[in-house]
DNA sequence: AAACAGTGCAACCGCTCTGAC
DNA sequence: TGTCAGAGCGGTTGCACTGTT
């Protein structure tokens, strides 16, 4: 179609913004408004495209925003709403008074991604992936019980089950590579008798609400239970979990051991499968944490992201 | 003190969406 | 109904800053 482009590049300026350009768009815009921004840059005196003027405002200069490190709550807020919207920042931006998108998006990337990482989370699906969490450590405790590892296979991945293997097999004298010979047999047979991958692949859960779940999305409320009810009683998984994931197997622990909710954001949309009614009042009500340490935080960020439930009665088109 | 690596963030790019005609 | 321009959006880049060796 060869669409023209915004402006005409020849002659712009490009790169960062000098104090005497934001002053000259400030004032113009205070005096006249934004208006069409493609003229705006000649009626204000500014050497830039109009698309440039409108990004600085509305990501730098706009009176209302709100600058400086995100507090604790922000970031909650965030990946609560993530685990919804996905990557629709600007949606995420509309419920975070005085925060851009652009923002908000830096901050994911810089910040909060590589923490779910580092915590064997997804951050694009929001769930737990142990095949990202440190597998030695977990695998090399004489309390990992057949139990456990059966239930594990529905979120490892095959292959970090075959390099679990390996591990397991330069230390001969522990019996659980039986165990886990027979955990990936299992794996094998899942394979064949499924025509599909038996793992919780990272878009798993992308269609909740818009389609039926796989099966195997139901059978990973059970199995999680099952993970981590051992560790009401001081023993199982939780003493195999990295350091700096205990908050999410305290709190699986004690959910799963109660209530057995941990999870049910999952299921229970795949039960009722419908977004058009989920409401999000709930889920952006989070509790005040005042934990001051980088390792507070991180233990409560760690809970508290798993204990994220999607409510029911969520309007999906109210964010979008 | 200098070199290098890692990090954070503002700004840009290019695609998509939306509404006017 | 189709075309087009404006605006919005998400992904990416480039650079300044900070920490480490």
């Amino acid at each position: 179609m060869g669409r023209s482009p915004c402006c005409d590049k020849n002659g712009l300026k490009k790169g960062p913004w000098t104090p005497e350009e934001d002053t000259k768009l400030i004032q113009h815009i205070q005096m006249q408004g934004p208006g069409n921004w493609r003229t705006l840059p000649k009626n204000a005196g500014l050497q830039r495209c109009g698309k440039s003027c409108r990004l600085r405002w509305t990501n730098y200069l706009r009176p209302d925003i709100k600058r400086g490190r995100f507090s604790f709550e922000e970031e909650e807020t965030i990946i609560q709403l993530h685990s919804v919207l996905g990557n629709k920042w600007s949606a995420i931006a509309a419920r975070l008074p005085g925060r851009t998108d652009n923002e908000i998006k830096n901050y994911w990337n810089t910040h909060i991604r590589k923490r779910l990482l580092g915590m064997g989370i997804d951050p694009v699906t929001h769930a737990p992936r142990l095949d990202l969490l440190d597998l030695s450590s977990l695998l090399n405790s004489p309390q990992l019980n057949l139990s456990n590892l059966l239930s594990l296979q529905t979120l490892i991945n095959p292959d970090a089950l075959r390099l679990a293997l390996s591990l397991l097999s330069s230390h001969t004298e522990n019996p659980d590579i039986f165990l886990l010979q027979k955990l990936q047999e299992n794996h094998l047979l899942n394979s064949q008798l499924q025509n599909q991958a038996p793992v919780v692949q990272p878009n798993q859960f992308d269609n909740i609400g818009t389609q039926q779940i796989p099966n195997q999305s139901q059978s990973l409320q059970g199995d999680m239970g099952q993970i981590f009810q051992n560790n009401s009683s001081g023993q199982g998984l939780n003493s195999n979990l990295p350091s700096f994931c205990n908050g999410i197997s305290d709190q699986f622990g004690a959910d799963v051991s109660s209530d057995n909710s941990s999870f049910q954001s999952l299921n229970s949309n795949s039960s009722n499968n419908n977004s058009q009614n989920l409401s999000f009042e709930s889920g952006l009500s989070t509790p005040l944490i005042n934990g001051s340490t980088e390792d507070e935080r991180d233990q409560s960020f760690c809970s508290n992201l798993l204990r994220f439930e999607i409510p029911e009665g969520l309007d999906f088109d109210n964010f979008m």
